[in-house]
DNA sequence: ACTTATTTACGACATTTGTCGTAAATAAGT
DNA sequence: ACTTATTTACGACAAATGTCGTAAATAAGT
C-alpha cells in the first residue's frame, strides 16, 4: 500500500524547497540570496519559514558552526504528485484525462513537445 | 492580451463553486445539502463562506423572498487554467510538459485514456 | 582581546481561512 | 394573528500563513 502523507506545502513553503531541491543541502543565507532576486523579501522571513518548516518535519538540518544546512524531507515527485492528485480529485471531477487535456490545450504546446508525448505513447502501447 | 486573473479559490472554496458549476443558480442550503453527505460542516459555516465570497466578487447573487441564489462568477474553465498554470510554474519550474507526463505516470492510464490521448495528437499534427 | 558581521531564536502582528453560535428578519403553516 | 421554521447578518475564535524587528549567540577579522 502506498500512503498518500505529501504534506501540502504551502506558496512560500514550495518556493523554499524549489532552492533546495536544486542545491541539497543549504543554508538560509543561500536560499535568500536566490529568493530575493525575484521577490521583494526579508531575510529573517525565509529563516522563520525554514524554521517552521523545520517544527514541522518538512526539512532536516545539521548544524555547522552557527549555521545551519537544511535539506527536504519530501522528494520533489512526490510533492508534485500530491499535488496533482489532489488538483485531479478538487479541480477536475477525479478525471486525470480532463486535467491532461485542459494542460495541454491551456497554451501553444511545441512540436518538441509532441514529439515526446508521442514517444510516450508508443510506449505504453507496447504493454 | 488574455490577462490571468483568474482567483486562486481557496480548499473550502472551491468546494462551493464546484456545486454552483453543476446547477447554478442555487441557494446555500442546497450547497449545503450537498457537501454535508461527503463531509461534516454545519449550514452556517457554507452561508459564511458564501457570503465572503460575495464580499469578494467571486459569486454574484439575487434575492428572491429571503432566499439568495447564487451563481459563480469566474467560468470552471477559467478556474482550471489558472490552477493548472500556476502550479506549472510552481512546482513543475515551468515545464507544462513535465506536469502532463507525470500526471500520465502518476497512476495507471487506461486504454480509452490513451486512446483520446492519440486522438489529440494526430489533431494537432494536422495543423 | 575587541570589534564587527552573521546566524539564530523569539516574539509579534496582520490576513486569510475554516469554523460556529446567536439573534434578527422574513416567510410559511395553521 | 400567532407560532414555527428558515434564512440571513453579524460577530467571534482558533489555526495557518506571510511578514518582520530585536536581541542573543557565535564566528570572523584585525
Amino acid at each position: 500500500m502506498k500512503k498518500n502523507n505529501s504534506p501540502q506545502p504551502s506558496e512560500a513553503e514550495l518556493e523554499i524547497l524549489q532552492v533546495l531541491w536544486i542545491n541539497q543541502p543549504t543554508t538560509v543565507r543561500d536560499v535568500y540570496e536566490k529568493l530575493c532576486k525575484s521577490r521583494d523579501v526579508g531575510y529573517t522571513t525565509i529563516l522563520k519559514q525554514m524554521q517552521r518548516m523545520f517544527e514541522k518535519g518538512m526539512v532536516t538540518r545539521i548544524k555547522e558552526g552557527k549555521t545551519h544546512f537544511y535539506k527536504s524531507v519530501p522528494k520533489e515527485k512526490d510533492i508534485q504528485n500530491g499535488m496533482l492528485s489532489k488538483m485531479v480529485k478538487t479541480a477536475f471531477k477525479g478525471s486525470k484525462m480532463a486535467l491532461v487535456l485542459h494542460a495541454l490545450g491551456n497554451s501553444k504546446t511545441s512540436s518538441e513537445e509532441l514529439k515526446i508525448l508521442q514517444e510516450w505513447l508508443q510506449e505504453q502501447k507496447k504493454k
